[in-house]
DNA sequence: GTGGATGTGTTCGCTATCGAACATACAACC
DNA sequence: GGTTGTATGTTCGATAGCGAACACATCCAC
């Protein structure tokens, strides 16, 4: 059931040069990543920068009064630890898995003595960059999109960042990642089962139309979808 | 009326260790910045690296339908155009001249072969992250808090990024800053101006009492601000 | 099989914000 | 000193999403 665990199936791992992937690999620990674990708290120190390969992961911001809101997924396309290169070396935000599945990770000393070299550093800043955007996009499409526009976006990133067309998740958890009633994801919810675009049961929904999911959804997902397309081409020279 | 051109006024500038401020002291070109200049469009390639001194610069993400909204704002702790040295020369966002002054630029060349040598990366990086952070609590902001809460927070971000009190800002920049109404804005501080927290008059903003608009407005300000100092102490080690 | 936990469906009143229309007031320019 | 434009104030009905409460169905453990 399980994928093999191979570092290359991230592709920011895939994408690096011959050199730095060997003296990565030996370095490199894969770890299973269960559904909720927590990779790293608001504001403590990381220890690991994590390389998801079959798992999904969400920045969450959670507020002095428990409501949450998701500021950006991370998947197989990315790097889950940014402030560690970045040097902050802490965030104000929690990293949980919200789709289980398998990846891998460096130490926090091992990702900042490779950062130091100038070939791997730019392919993680342009992936940086593209973080940044999925975040400003968040921003707004917070302020200006319905709930029903919003839900389809959701679906859509998290299915670019898994293989297969169904994902396992409860309505009460996308509600927490958009930061929305479950009320409100339900009626949405319904709306797009009954037009046949998703069937779900049960925490397991299923993607029935992508096509039609991206002619409900807002402007946002295609911005986002463009800019990592465009900042991490699949074949990056190497 | 104006402050002296002095690059120093930017507190990345400041922060750059002798040999850098050496070498870059010659590539900066002093820059009038007035009141709703663009200066990048979304998708644009960029031609400058933006250091404000005096202004205010706020990143805009503008709708199709030309519904717009702020993520993050710009003063003389930071810089303008980090897509530069992110590596993916552009971004989709928009950077607009919210509070006129001045400013210093340097070609992307100029930034691009800066970047590559290490002791001066790193300070742009963390103040990457900090702009990470304020992009965040936007998305979270926008979703959580009242209009209330948003216009005492956007306030006090603004105002930490200018000397003085006064904000010099119509009702309906502000909106679209938020990417609210006009008049929602209007019934905001007519409440703040009652509680003689501001006052104001065609265009002109007077915080009267920041302390307590900091009462008022939501966690995120804080949060923001304190990201900031934590990643750019005024003393930065060089 | 029974009972509890979990996931989903439905309803109701409430509130913040919207969209639109219009009123007022100050400022600047001739 | 009157005209015009810009900034702000006010109102009204519409609506999306909220909070709370509860019904129902499916799954799993004992």
């Amino acid at each position: 059931m399980l994928s093999l665990p191979d570092p290359r199936l991230n592709q920011l791992l895939a994408a690096l040069p011959e050199p730095e992937w060997q003296r990565w690999l030996p370095q490199l620990e894969c770890v299973d990543m269960p559904l909720g674990q927590v990779l790293y708290e608001s504001g403590s120190t990381l220890s690991h920068v994590y390389f998801p390969t079959t798992c999904i992961v969400s920045l969450l911001y959670v507020m002095e009064n428990g409501a949450s809101a998701e500021i950006a997924v991370v998947g197989n396309e990315g790097i889950v630890g940014v402030s560690l290169f970045m040097g902050g070396e802490s965030t104000p935000s929690r990293a949980v898995v919200q789709s289980a599945g398998q990846g891998f990770r460096l130490s926090s000393e091992a990702i900042k003595v490779e950062f130091n070299r100038a070939p791997v550093l730019h392919l993680l800043l342009r992936y940086t960059q593209a973080l940044i955007t999925q975040m400003a996009q968040t921003a707004v499409c917070n302020r200006h999109h319905s709930l029903d526009q919003q839900l389809c976006r959701w679906l859509l990133l998290s299915l670019d960042r898994l293989q297969g067309s169904e994902l396992v998740m409860t309505q009460e958890l996308i509600a927490n990642m958009l930061g929305v009633r479950r009320e409100g994801v339900t009626e949405a919810a319904l709306k797009l089962q009954e037009a046949a675009l998703i069937r779900y049961a049960r925490g397991r929904i299923l993607v029935l139309d992508r096509k039609r999911l991206e002619e409900r959804t807002c402007e946002c997902y295609a911005v986002v979808k463009k800019e990592y397309d465009r900042l991490l081409p699949k074949v990056i020279a190497n």
